[in-house]
DNA sequence: AACCTTTATAGTCACAGTGACTATAAAGGA
DNA sequence: TCCTTTATAGTCACTGTGACTATAAAGGTT
């Protein structure tokens, strides 16, 4: 009848346990990557996780999130809070953890291309995997990535989200890249550049930055990322073929 | 650091309670309505919220979201079972709830034109409402209101949703009605029937069916929704204007 | 230096989808 | 018998798109 119990005893159930879960997704070599942490517990003891942890009594999902997406990168409060972070869905049934009654709240990040994790504490035995090869996860964990997979391809249909793959300043190639790689299509460059560039707020122009040099052909443009979050109109998938 | 705690002792914490929250929504007289239920107990006490309750032990937030709308609505099971539901998203602000830490996992609903709810325990004191008209919700039910016609309105575009509003049978008048009363604007009748015909599976004719008559103009024909749940081209609002 | 390769960028063209509009068909009511 | 109302059919100019060709600017090779 509402959100709240009418007369409800705090401690007369078994709790329920609230967790959050990150699929933290980069752009590398050409490949989705998905940043995982291998478990040192049973049970699924040595298989690899989804990065999460537990809401502290006071604490949003969403700053837990945030928290715990400091933590297993090991990047500083600032430079997180730069990041995109989204929540997924919640993942609740029954048995999902062996041990108790645990309800997930995942969450998706994209962050560009960063160094391997070495922080302190819960960083280590992080990794980055390539997101199609990562073999079976612990929990429901498969499932959980699957579904940001899913949600990431087809928010770069109708959002600005590709420039969160990117670093501050990025050349439309890259920007291609990320489509490319995410959709696992290959996209013709003249027809990109024109649709990025006739939507409003997508990109804008580095004026003052240098243009990168040394690789092979012409060096392209610089761009970052404008202050539009959605695409009008939407850059669609090839084929029309969605999950 | 995973899904599940390590040497995580169950009663050790004040326990989170987990609920889900309805979002149920109809279209009727060209208005979007939901479904409200007054509030008997303090906190919010004579205010208006929207239906929900907690997970029972072995339950997933599906589960408990379709049983919930069953209760509510006081349709059978059956009938429940074939209505559109899906996951918003979950709301987890320690102070929603000034008794307690309740985390709640919203979900949207879907439905035909209902009778006034009218089954018994839980329907009672329950009501449509204008939408747009609801005054002010308990607890966080305002933002989780608007957080859910957002959704419906944004999947109205890439999705065949807008059949869900529809009883079995429908004209192509009345799922336009639907799609302008969920936007709020007026879409010209030609050009709307042209873009839903030319979706493949989004209506099929319902050839058997017998065109209902007794209203003023020439008898349409009636549909019924096809098998197809995306939509290709997507069916946009006009003038770009997104919430 | 002349040339090739590579990548970036500019432009062309036919076609599909769309918004705005007009025309016709089929019902009930005055 | 009109007239109104709603459904359905069709037209037309414009926009955005996919496929493609052409040119520009870098490094490397001989």
């Amino acid at each position: 009848m509402s959100a709240a119990p009418e007369g409800y005893d705090p401690h007369a159930f078994e709790p329920f346990a609230v967790t959050v879960d990150l699929a933290v997704f980069t752009v590398r070599d050409s490949r989705l990557h998905v940043l995982l942490v291998e478990r040192g517990e049973e049970p699924y003891k040595g298989h690899w996780a989804l990065p999460g942890g537990f809401l502290l009594p006071r604490e949003s999902a969403g700053d837990a999130a945030r928290r715990e997406l400091a933590e297993e990168t090991g990047l500083s409060d600032d430079t997180v809070s730069g990041l995109h972070l989204e929540q997924l869905r919640t993942y609740s049934e029954p048995d999902r953890d062996p041990r108790m009654r645990v309800v997930s709240v995942a969450h998706t990040a994209l962050v560009p291309d960063l160094p391997e994790p070495r922080g302190g504490g819960d960083a280590a035995g992080a990794r980055w995997w390539d997101a199609a090869r990562t073999g079976t996860l612990a929990f429901d964990h498969d499932r959980i990535l699957a579904d940001a997979r899913d949600r990431v391809g087809a928010k770069l249909e109708y959002t600005c989200l590709a420039t969160a793959f990117c670093p501050p300043h990025f050349t439309l190639g890259e920007l291609q890249q990320v489509y490319e790689t995410v959709w696992g299509v290959v996209l013709d460059r003249p027809n990109f550049r024109r649709k990025v560039l006739a939507t409003p707020g997508f990109v804008q122009p580095a004026e003052g930055a240098p243009r990168r040099t040394g690789g092979r052909g012409k060096p392209a443009a610089l761009y970052r990322a404008g202050d539009a979050t959605a695409l009008h109109p939407p850059l669609l998938r090839p084929e029309g073929r969605h999950a």
